[in-house]
DNA sequence: AGCCTCGTTGAGCGCACGGTCAACACGGAG
DNA sequence: CTCCGTGTTGACCGTGCGCTCAACGAGGCT
């Protein structure tokens, strides 16, 4: 009897700690609320009681991903460091390494985002994620344009934050499908370019 | 009656036409071998006939998906241009504006890809693909390496590549899902930097 | 004690889908 | 004409899953 008459706050992070797993186990594509449910060593009828729909503890557990995962967001410290170009360098270090250390909360966002092809509320979200991303280069990118201005001046600071969230996640479509890509060489390539870029801007 | 006996090639092109039109509409999630043999005005069982399994459609789709999407393979053209800088420019403006053009045949690789986590022999077929992809940027890759060896001593050619191939795939992830995502900035902010390549090579 | 609220249960309904199969139709070989 | 192989059909089966619901039980309030 795994508690009874437990609080709502608490056993909805109970449900969505065990629907993270199955989520991560057998994939959005598989995911089924009794197993979630199994999981929690609940009944199936509770899930739907706490969270009315499948969709809705899809939405719930991708807002947990979202609000947890240090992945895809900035962290303080990152954001501390005062020189953009070394916030390019330790925000693309970050991410290259939780590649390795949490590829399944990586795929896990994968999967959301592909949901989110099919699902309004998923996409939206999605979306946003993207969005904050994106604007956590804005001051690398404004800051490379102005060094140059005659140089780039078709080219707009949205657009560059863009190319520079495409290397995480350009790195992150042939790394997660694929064990014996060299991230390692990724990274050192990566680094050459921001190189170029430090030239360009001195 | 939508024709009897017909040949065996012939009806296995209908129903991955078929198959590819269910595909896209409704995605691999939702993917009905009942709904492929409806849109080929064929029966379920007749599907089975020539597929013995729903995996084996599937399979077929991706490989057709592959062999006749230019998406990802290299056209003559792009093949013949010697100017490696040159070769790069003409590949990432190919494959930007095919993103927009035939946004679905994109949309189909990535869910081939997701599904390619959890299934071995779609996996195999995704990484083949990539590498592919990346082998088409190691001449590109080796010049820019030769240019300056003494900077580069940690960067390999591979990665390099695997850093173009980000390029493309990262902004795929981007525009994909927002139809607001704004290819031509991108694209202008790639070319800047590949003219700092170029400026480094010179 | 009596009762009401509400978290909790698990059997069960309805449906969608993968895969099967007995029957059938058509063409060609003998 | 008969017979056989093969393309073709669609009803059917089994299963898995989203979701419902009647029933239960543990507090708390009067």
């Amino acid at each position: 009897m795994p508690g009874r008459k437990a609080s709502e706050e608490q056993r909805k992070r109970e449900i969505l700690d065990a629907a993270f797993q199955v989520a991560q186990r057998q994939g959005l594509h598989h995911f089924a609320v009794r197993d979630v449910a199994a999981r929690a060593g609940l009944s199936t009828g509770l899930v739907f009681f706490h969270f009315k729909t499948k969709d809705d503890l899809l939405l719930a557990l991708l807002d947990w991903l979202l609000e947890t995962t240090a992945v895809l967001r900035l962290s303080p410290e990152i954001e501390a460091i005062a020189s953009p170009l070394e916030r390019l360098l330790a925000l693309l270090r970050q991410e290259t390494e939780r590649l390795t250390r949490e590829p399944g909360r990586i795929r896990l966002f994968f999967e959301f985002w592909l949901l989110g092809l099919r699902n309004r509320a998923v996409r939206g979200r999605i979306r946003a994620e993207l969005a904050r991303y994106r604007a956590a280069f804005r001051p690398i990118a404004e800051s490379v344009l102005a060094a140059e201005p005659e140089r780039f001046s078709t080219v707009t600071p949205e657009g560059l934050a863009s190319v520079a969230v495409a290397f995480i996640k350009g790195c992150a479509v042939q790394s997660v499908i694929d064990e014996r890509f060299d991230i390692e060489a990724f990274r050192h390539a990566a680094d050459a370019l921001v190189a170029q870029l430090e030239a360009a801007t001195a």
